[in-house]
DNA sequence: TGACTCACG
DNA sequence: ACGTACGTGAGTCAG
């Protein structure tokens, strides 16, 4: 028989502060229960074994774990967030079929020597896993010790058996226990021998055997006297150690291996376990079967439904109400009321392109660029489950239609039919009738119905008609960073002395602060940090960091945006990026591939980039954004009676709250102080720290205190808004925006003060750029079917966040500048007004001021 | 793959 | 004593 016995407390433990970071929404901790999943898989997968025992601590923290080493000296016991997870594992771990042995009064180390004794049977093996080297002195007959350990933060188990113990240390495994026996081991308060340390312990065991040798030979043996006398004054503690660093093989536990077979799994009860843990892919890794799972879940919904495999018949789906449209990429699926059907491309798009025939889909933008790309358009889609599952919860990582499933409790109906169906279109029904339950309940139908249903289409015809570049242009402006590339890098190897790898910021730093003997200031994890802000700091007095700041800007630009964008030129001329729709947890959308909402603008250089973007022939390029759309937001959101008059007086913002903070007439401040204020309305808005905000605007943290305050107590509304939001957030779990996103922050739960206090930013900020990502949402709707009532020929093709640039013929300029102003200022009326930049021109150069 | 750096709002 | 502003995506290095 094949037994692994796992050490639980030392796996979790390793498991525990190997993941940094993992909870469910509510808060509730999984980092230690996953990574022991995935050590457990991973074990299992090596050594496929017949029998499972998962041995723990009965009473956690005793002397012998050298995790517990901080409880030990009495300065902290096992953190809330480790033992919250404790039961809820072996709870798991049981429903799963492994079995769970603690016994009172012994520690596991001894269940695994126990366990490891109880296979002598000629076929036994007995695979130890522990991240404890302790265990090593049980290696041996039938034992192998699979050692748990982190290397460069990847997880590894490491193969122990006689041989390697050899190798590694020189003994035998067994007299690893006369090692320890003078050696010590402070962790685990065994003595040892005082003056006797590893190396010493070591030679003296590979040659003398055991400490009995050792002792009853003190006299002869050919050691330093020095040694000798240590020993000898060590005698009582050497023995004593050795009692305790033997692990016991007589613990009062089951020795018959048969008791630990794994059992089949209670399928439901796992899954019950593991989606409460939102531990979805797991389900799947431990191969339950997922309609096992919810039919107790599912029990209030009656009997269970029969969905037959029919064929697909236009006529009998176009009659059918509402359809359901599941497209895995590959193949098409139909549901319609207990029917399920495979559709050819054809179908989908007559039935897509049928305004009478209402429709569910998976992934509605890529419905419409399906039917855009194919020259027709998709009408009345009136549900998307990808998008109903973002905006139930934004900060999901995935939202396949398997785990939204397992997420909502739906049970998988039963098929009939021949073959087989894809278990994803098979419940695609049900769990968009969950979701909808569930918007209902958060009174969300209107953010998706309204928002971003509506957005997918626009989104995907930005992504269809895409944004011209002069490819030309782009290549000539490579060529030349490349000349003025190179001829920095000669310059600065000739100033350092030698040569190196620029791009590497590990060699950089070893150059400068290595081998120049420059001051190095700030550390990262791995080295030196050579980030700019630093290389700023040095460049005053040391000319050639200026240079390799000039060097990182355009390489930058060079390899990003030169051949970055070069390398996306689709054959139309045009670059069609895409708009992700359920990437960001505030509400904004993302660009990618490439990202055209971080294209160059603050540096002069950097700004060339955009004379590449231009409109096409006969095509002039609108570009309008929002003036201070966050603050405006957050002056209505916090009802803040004077940052709303000051926005309403005409005056600009930042000159305003110079003059609040620094008390005095508008009048009087100077740009220093605007521009310090706009860095604590930017703070206020980012949930700021004195901290911070002194680093920002390079003044002292106690008058960066001071500013805060000063700004918070003529901006009273906002201080009470920003307590409110918190308050709330702690109360509620999560934060909304003024149309109902929410975003969940189990991070106010943690125990660990950043964490929380990082939470607390995300409370304030949230909202505030939520809503503003909102409204800019709305406005491109509107924009767009604007455009398409006036019946202009006019398109819009990008959004940046704040801003929106719509290609328009050259005869349309006007009237497409006054919509895209009117659209974007009437997208929300607040207490204060919207207002938008709107300018045009040939190139997004031009048409940027 | 993760860390670092840097581009944007 | 620590760590230090919100939200993204991409290129590069190095293990």
């Amino acid at each position: 028989m094949k037994l692994l016995v796992l050490d639980g407390n030392s796996i979790v433990n390793r498991a525990f502060y190997a993941i940094k970071a993992l909870t469910t929404k509510d808060g509730q901790f999984t980092n230690a229960i996953y990574g022991f999943l995935n050590i457990l898989l991973h074990l299992e997968q090596e050594c496929s074994p017949d029998a499972v025992a998962v041995a723990f601590d009965l009473k956690a923290p005793t002397f012998r774990h050298k995790m517990y080493a901080d409880y030990k000296a009495g300065r902290k016991g096992m953190p809330d967030e480790l033992a919250s997870q404790l039961p809820i594992l072996k709870e798991l771990l049981d429903a799963l079929g492994y079995t769970v042995v603690s016994c009172e009064g012994w520690e596991a180390d001894d269940i695994l020597g126990t366990l490891s004794a109880a296979c002598r049977g000629a076929e036994d093996r007995c695979f130890l896993a522990t991240g404890d080297r302790d265990s090593l002195q049980l290696i041996g007959g039938n034992t192998v010790v699979l050692l748990a350990a982190t290397r460069g933060g990847q997880a590894q188990t490491i193969y122990c058996d006689e041989e390697k113990i050899r190798a590694d240390y020189g003994v035998e495994p067994l007299q690893l226990i006369e090692v320890k026996a003078l050696q010590g081991d402070t962790s685990d308060n065994i003595p040892g021998v005082k003056g006797v340390g590893e190396k010493t312990a070591l030679d003296l065991i590979r040659k003398y055997g055991d400490i009995d040798y050792i002792y009853t030979h003190l006299d002869e043996l050919d050691i330093r006297d020095s040694v000798r006398k240590r020993l000898a004054e060590g005698k009582d503690a050497a023995y004593m150690s050795r009692t305790l660093g033997t692990i016991r093989t007589d613990a009062p536990i089951s020795t018959d291996l048969t008791d630990y077979a794994k059992r089949r799994p209670d399928a439901a009860r796992a899954g019950r376990i593991l989606a409460s843990l939102e531990m979805f892919k797991m389900i799947e890794r431990f191969g339950l079967n997922v309609s096992e799972i919810q039919a107790p879940a599912s029990e209030k919904h009656a009997a269970r439904r029969t969905v037959r495999l029919v064929p697909a018949d236009r006529a009998a789906l176009a009659s059918a109400g509402r359809i359901y449209l599941y497209n895995d990429g590959e193949q098409a699926w139909i549901a319609a009321g207990d029917t399920l059907c495979r559709a050819e491309e054809a179908l989908v798009r007559e039935l897509l392109a049928d305004a009478s025939v209402e429709k569910a889909v998976y992934d509605a933008k890529r419905a419409y660029a399906m039917m855009l790309s194919a020259g027709q358009e998709a009408r009345n889609i009136v549900f998307d489950l990808s998008l109903a599952g973002y905006v139930l919860n934004p900060s999901a990582s995935d939202y396949s239609t398997e785990r939204l499933a397992a997420e909502y409790g739906v049970a998988r109906p039963d098929f009939a039919g021949e073959g087989e169906a894809d278990p994803a279109a098979l419940c695609f029904q049900e769990v968009c009738a969950a979701a909808e339950r569930l918007l209902a309940q958060n009174g969300q139908r209107a953010l998706l119905d309204q928002i971003e249903l509506p957005l997918a289409r626009v989104l995907a015809e930005m992504e269809h008609d895409g944004f011209e570049v002069d490819a030309e242009g782009i290549r000539t402006f490579g060529e030349e960073l490349d000349r003025e590339i190179e001829r920095l890098r000669s310059g600065i190897y000739e100033k350092v002395g030698f040569e190196f790898n620029l791009n590497s910021p590990k060699q950089l730093g070893e150059a400068l602060f290595d081998k120049l003997g420059l001051p190095a200031k700030k550390k990262t994890k791995t080295g030196y940090s050579t980030n700019a802000e630093v290389l700023e700091g040095l460049a005053i007095d040391y000319p050639v960091v200026e240079e390799i700041l000039n060097y990182r800007t355009l390489s930058k630009l060079k390899s990003t945006y030169c051949d970055g964008l070069l390398k996306v030129i689709a054959p139309d001329g045009r670059i069609h990026s895409s708009f992700n729709q359920t990437e960001t947890r505030t509400g904004r959308i993302s660009s990618s591939e490439p990202n055209l909402q971080n294209i160059p603008v603050r540096k002069p250089i950097g700004r060339e980039m955009r004379r590449f973007f231009r409109a096409k022939e006969g095509c002039v390029l609108v570009d309008a954004d929002y003036s201070q759309i966050e603050l405006r937001v957050l002056a209505h959101m916090a009802d803040d009676k004077n940052m709303i008059d000051a926005f309403n007086s005409g005056t600009d913002i930042h000159t305003v709250t110079a003059s609040q903070v620094f008390n005095m007439p508008v009048q009087m401040v100077t740009p220093l102080m605007r521009s310090n204020a706009k860095a604590v309305n930017f703070g206020i808005v980012y949930g700021i720290g004195a901290f911070s905000l002194a680093k920002d605007i390079g003044v002292t943290r106690k008058e960066a205190a001071a500013y805060i305050d000063s700004y918070l107590s003529h901006y009273s509304g906002v201080r009470d808004y920003m307590e409110r939001v918190v308050a709330r957030a702690k109360e509620d779990g999560y934060v909304t925006t003024l149309f109902g996103r929410r975003r969940y922050l189990p991070e106010l739960k943690a125990s660990h003060a950043a964490t929380r206090a990082f939470g607390e930013r995300v409370a304030r900020n949230m909202p505030i750029q939520g809503t503003a990502a909102d409204i800019i949402k709305i406005a491109m709707v509107r924009v767009r079917d604007r455009l398409e009532r006036e019946r202009m020929r006019a398109r819009l093709i990008l959004q940046v966040h704040d801003e929106l640039i719509v290609e328009a013929p050259d005869a349309e300029r006007e009237q497409a500048e006054q919509i895209v102003r009117e659209e974007m200022e009437r997208a929300c009326t607040m207490k204060v007004k919207l207002e938008a930049d709107v300018h045009s021109g040939k190139t997004w150069y031009d048409a940027k001021e």
